[in-house]
DNA sequence: TTGTAGGCGTTATCAC
DNA sequence: GTGATAACGCCTACAA
């Protein structure tokens, strides 16, 4: 971490300018701050001599005497996974409403690069959110006390800024839809995740004993958080199950994927076989029929967590914040 | 721009730890930066009191003194659009592997955002690259001196760096697939665009007429950049020439809208009318059948920026960077 | 092992 | 209008 730049030759310093110029490096602080009080001429030399120089303000030392502005660091596991780059919005669209700035940092979906990134990053801004799987005890000595904001944790208690999902109430919601649409006999395609190891599988279980469904570990796969990862969980679940009706999975990549399978079998979605997928992504428009699925606000989670970094870094304890998902029907149910 | 924390209790310095601890502030430095000589007694006590004044060493102090840790800016218009993850993504990997940062910025497609944008943020990082549509002139009292990386610029020759796709190559590639697959009664939608006004019509048009094809202008229709407007400028397209056998898209987005609108009137697609977008979207993968289409490789543009940054903070003087697009077959040719 | 002195590049204050 | 001088918070000598 922290490699620097090798052997570049120095730049310009205010003070050299001052001597090119044959002024005191006062009056060009005047010049380029553009300060009254300075002759006209003067400021145009001083300019000009600063141009010639290459000479740009050190952000360093600007900030060590006009400090305040505030940078904050953003860690996410894959900036193109369509989920991410509408929280990123979010968490910009906020700091720039106040002015800050956002520095982005990707694990690259690789876990052990999230403690150096946490250290490395939190010595360079005032604050950190974002993915990050790690607990408290183990981010401890790399957060070096930064303040933290952790999305996606679960509701364990924490002295960092946590943000979540309600992920169960999205399982509930999905499963009583489809459960008022007539289906009984519903399967489930599962992912293996850091962010939610269990809480999805086991509230469908729960959800479908509520409803009475004939419904078991047995009608619940697992699989690839992907596409094809999808599609070979349904052949699964169809080939264990020709009665399904219903899938509910895990997320949008993997409903698609399922989607794209069981027409590749012969059934109709959502006629033969309705599906619902999970985080709402705007992808799921293009599909024809588009995709039934329970929509996570995630722009609405970059603010959240935004708004407890704010809470964070004006000495407040932060309240956790839990975001509830929504049931967002389109056609494949 | 540079709103600043108001009125935020003073951050606690290396001194106040000192005073606190009772030692010299040095010590406290060596003990914060793990430097081996000091008491291991000591050293605890120092850390002990330091975490609890909630000590954070000062950014700019040590960058003050420690400089060399390059941080980049990159303007992109939209975080959410899916071209430009990738292309953000191909930035941040580029820095990541010299260990350099990206602060991400967004203009929210807001022409008149830029300027300030370039300037505010110019001031905070060592270089600038991204979608700007000012020219240099216009962009000179705010870049400051500041190097710039200026992505999707004409050819017209440019003090800063500049990384550009080769639309022109990019048409051509999909006209001439369109006729080697027989089509001859080809369209286009075209779309209103800073980036890019007019090559990607007029190398239509003259692609068009050195394959001989019995198209000009009356096959040409514009409308806004979305699903919508794609959808709307087929069918106007449609209706004006129901003989139409392929069209060619500004874009995959309107792309989308078309093969849609096309379905809508009853022809099968590729078999009635063959599509061809621009952009290379992964989402294009998803439709069924999946869109053909003019890819570009918007990693690789990203890649392009950085080594544009690099020779600028290098001193070097930009060439250019032209980044030819290659056909992508898949389903709707 | 610990403390003192000096400087990094900028802005602010106050003389001249 | 201009220029000394003193911060800002940190680190690297060097001295004790």
């Amino acid at each position: 971490m922290d490699k620097r730049q090798e052997n570049s030759p120095r730049r310009a310093t205010l003070r050299d300018v001052a001597r090119a110029a044959g002024v005191s490096h006062q009056t060009v602080s005047r010049a380029i701050n553009d300060k009254g009080e300075i002759d006209p001429e003067t400021r145009r030399r001083v300019l000009e001599t600063a141009r010639q120089l290459h000479y740009r303000p050190s952000r360093y030392a600007r900030g060590l005497v006009r400090p305040g502005l505030v940078t904050v660091g953003l860690i996410v596991p894959d900036v193109v996974n369509p989920f991410f780059p509408e929280f990123i919005a979010g968490v910009i669209q906020a700091a720039d409403a106040q002015d800050w700035q956002v520095i982005v940092a990707s694990t690259e979906s690789d876990r052990r690069r999230e403690l150096p990134l946490v250290r490395s990053l939190g010595r360079q801004v005032d604050a950190v959110a974002g993915y990050i799987s790690h607990t408290d005890a183990e981010l401890a000595p790399y957060a070096e006390g930064l303040p933290l904001v952790i999305v996606e944790r679960g509701p364990e208690p924490s002295l960092n800024g946590t943000v979540r999902v309600d992920l169960a109430a999205g399982v509930r919601a999905a499963v009583a839809h489809l459960v008022e649409r007539g289906h009984r006999r519903i399967g489930m395609i599962d992912c293996e995740s850091v962010c939610d190891p269990h809480v999805r599988r086991l509230t469908f279980l729960a959800a479908a004993a509520e409803h009475g469904l004939p419904v078991g570990e047995e009608w619940i796969a697992r699989g690839a958080q992907s596409m094809d990862g999808g599609a070979k969980v349904f052949a699964a679940l169809h080939a264990a199950h020709p009665d399904m009706t219903a899938v509910f999975a895990f997320n949008d990549l993997v409903a698609i994927g399922a989607m794209r399978e069981a027409r590749q079998r012969g059934l109709r979605v959502p006629e033969d076989c309705a599906i619902v997928g999970f985080d709402g992504l705007s992808i799921g428009e293009l599909l024809d029929p588009p995709l039934s699925t329970v929509h996570i606000d995630k722009r609405r989670l970059g603010e959240l967590a935004m708004e407890q970094i704010q809470a964070l870094l004006a000495g407040e304890a932060p309240t956790p914040a839990v975001l509830p998902p929504t049931l967002l029907v389109r056609g494949t149910t």
